[in-house]
DNA sequence: CTAGTTTTTGACCCGCAGTTCAAGAAGGGA
DNA sequence: TCCCTTCTTGAACTGCGGGTCAAAAACTAG
């Protein structure tokens, strides 16, 4: 019973992560998500908390959305190194094509709260470990496909294209697309 | 004539550094700036004009110092490969080791301001090509002494060794020691 | 000593960020 | 219908962030 609620709490909390991956979490404040969910301060925060905890949910969408984007990606067929290569401009080319290069939601979180906040720390490093498995896996298929050479440690592979990725992230927000189209490649080279 | 500053100016923006490196731009307020460096609000504004001048000055102080130390741990004896390393070591153990992780200034800057604030992207993207230009350097002089072979594009991979650079310094405020370790290692088998 | 110049400083101001709240609206159950 | 519960909303509150200012202090030139 009760007065039902006039919104769909998912809708709320996608619609908060387009402006807290846009402005960062310091910068966005509860006026602005009223205004880019269209709910009042007041309900937000009788449905949510605070904003806080509304930002750990939209860190938990980005998680899953982010883990079946890259999933989708990498099980295209081809092989591992030509999927990764996929998977890597298909990154770079959300950053620069977008209105705002507004980067990795994650990797941004990690600069402005790692440190500070041991919660958002943790789920940051989370959801890293979450695209390291995924690149793990695929590797790890090539190797039995026989389009990666055996000797390759698949997780030792993984930690360093995660570390490619936020290097990339960083890198789009400074510098221009061919020279990160030719990271990637010598990125790449290794495997 | 008029009365003397009571303060050295290039003083105060080291350790105005200090202050937005730890907490980030918008983290650190005027207040914190007058704690840090035991100036007056008043006199930090009559001597730099706003808080944003003041972090121009920081900027340009951590683009020099950052640069003074990559040559000189680049220039020390050893191959291109085992100068590298250490220097990407050096880097990493500094951001453990350190009280709180606060990475990259620049990386920070880029990812707190890039995009919004025009100047500041342009000021970060000279702080990478300095260091840019250093790395290609000294893998330039790797190959005419001859450890390192002569097929190898030095500019493209001090492109690529920047990029891996700032995935450490984020790495490192989410993830341990022995990971980032693994991570320098890979990145340089292509050396 | 005085006049003119530059610094220093804490008090003060405006605006906004994050949050709370009281009043009302929209439902369900008896 | 009346009551109870849950949601909605804008107004209001507190504190702090960035910045200004007037007065006093420290110096120098004449």
């Amino acid at each position: 019973m009760g007065r039902p609620k006039s919104f769909e709490p998912d809708v709320v909390v996608a619609q908060a992560m387009e402006t807290f991956w846009t402005n960062g979490y310091a910068g966005t404040s509860p006026a602005d998500l009223a205004e880019a969910t269209g709910v009042a301060k007041g309900s937000l925060y009788n449905a949510f908390g605070s904003k806080r905890e509304l930002f750990d949910k939209v860190l938990a969408l980005y998680d899953r959305t982010g883990s079946e984007m890259t999933e989708e990606l990498l099980s295209r067929p081809g092989t591992a190194k030509e999927r990764i290569r996929a998977y890597l401009r298909f990154l770079v080319d959300m950053d620069l094509n977008g209105p705002v290069r507004r980067g990795c939601l994650a990797a941004n979180t990690a600069l402005e709260l790692g440190g500070k906040d041991a919660e958002a720390t943790r789920t940051v490093r989370r959801i890293g470990e979450h695209t390291i498995d995924l690149l793990a896996a695929r590797i790890e298929q090539g190797r039995r496909d026989g389009d990666v050479a055996p000797e390759i440690d698949a997780r030792a592979q993984a930690q360093f294209l995660m570390n490619t990725v936020l290097g990339l992230r960083v890198m789009a927000k400074a510098f221009d697309g061919p020279a990160l189209y030719r990271i990637i490649d010598t990125a790449l080279a290794g495997l």
